[in-house]
DNA sequence: AAAAACTGCAACCGCCAGATA
DNA sequence: CTATCTGGCGGTTGCAGTTTT
């Protein structure tokens, strides 16, 4: 007889099973068959969990949105917020990956804190809640620069990218950059690829950002180069987790000497799109061109485009909070 | 005070991809 | 190679508690 698999309703109704919410007796049950045989193979549950009358399907989630012992509950921070915000914006309902990011939450949690506040919060302050844009501002943005591209297969917001988009491997290093020519599909398959649930690339965006998720800073650097006509979606400018644009290859002639299109001359560029990051590793890769940073970077970065300053040809330098400076040299 | 509307959240639904037989 | 099994994921529902009318 064909059996629907990953049906729950089907599976609970073929074995009897309980459904609903869980009786503290049920939790206790769960909680006793994994600390004896561990989390792993849900569908055996039901057959060694004493008592247990429930699908291993119900089991596994009521143990990761609930019984889980790593989780945090709570509120969400006003950086959580923020992280949650500025992954949305790239990567869409992407949950799962967004929870990889913020230990203790699951996806659910997430997923239930955006559809019940984030996203009203959003369309309060007339933000379309998909895009992250203006909600009446839906047409404006394209120029020669700036292509926004959307998904056909999922319901995705559209992000932005710019002139090139950097990635990182597994290791938290980054490997390459692409230009714009690349197809969209694979900026959004190498974003959301393993890398990007690397717990190493937690992005905080919490030090610049005004109330709408934007960098003002950022916005009115943009404004001064050729984009007037487009607003900057955050997506294109704060690239979180190891993925950031600039838009070096543009022939921009602002009388911001920053903005040149010389490799080695990245800072207004490089800032732009690197503002706030977790990272871990020496080597990464700028613009094109291979640099390494003086030392061992672990940790948080937080600084803003004016932190960031060429030294020469080969050398920048990163503020971190004004108080210490990360130097970089090409190699 | 009671009913209606709203809200938050836990849990279910159904699809999918990868593993296995 | 195909069918089946399993776990993972995002979308959705339904319920309980709260607020508004």
């Amino acid at each position: 007889m064909y059996v629907l698999m990953g049906r729950h309703s089907a599976c609970c109704v073929k074995q009897k099973l309980r459904k609903g919410l869980w009786s503290p007796e049920e939790d206790e049950k769960l909680l006793k068959y994994i600390s004896r045989f561990g989390v792993g193979c849900w569908s055996s549950v039901p057959k060694h969990a004493a008592g247990l009358q429930r699908c291993g399907k119900s089991c596994r989630l009521r143990w990761i949105n609930y019984l889980r012992p790593d989780l945090k509950r709570g509120l969400f921070s006003q950086q959580e917020e923020e992280v949650i915000l500025n992954l949305h914006q790239v990567i869409g309902n992407r949950w799962a990956q967004i929870a990889a990011q913020l230990p203790g939450r699951t996806d659910n949690e997430i997923k239930n804190f955006w559809n019940s506040c984030l996203k009203k919060k959003l369309i309060k302050q007339g933000i379309d809640p998909n895009t992250h844009k203006p909600a009446t501002d839906k047409d404006h943005v394209k120029d020669k620069n700036i292509e926004y591209f959307t998904s056909s297969s999922s319901s995705m917001p559209i992000a932005a990218e710019l002139d090139h988009v950097f990635h990182f491997n597994n290791s938290g290093l980054m490997l390459s950059s692409s230009s714009s020519s690349m197809e969209s599909g694979m900026i959004r398959d190498t974003f959301v690829s393993k890398s990007f649930c690397d717990p190493l690339f937690l992005v905080e965006f919490q030090s610049v950002m005004d109330p709408l998720g934007y960098n003002s800073n950022l916005l009115a650097q943009f404004h001064q180069t050729n984009y007037e006509t487009s607003l900057p979606n955050l997506a294109s400018i704060d690239h979180p987790n190891g993925y950031f644009s600039d838009h070096s290859g543009s022939k921009q002639t602002t009388n911001n000497s920053s903005s040149t299109t010389n490799s080695s001359n990245m800072n207004t560029s490089l800032s732009a799109g690197f503002q706030h990051m977790t990272f871990e590793g020496e080597m990464l890769h700028f613009n094109g061109i291979n640099v390494k940073s003086e030392e061992k970077c672990v940790g948080n970065w937080t600084h803003n485009m004016h932190d960031v300053q060429l030294n020469n040809a080969s050398d920048f330098n990163i503020s971190l909070h004004g108080d210490y400076t990360h130097v970089f040299h090409k190699i």
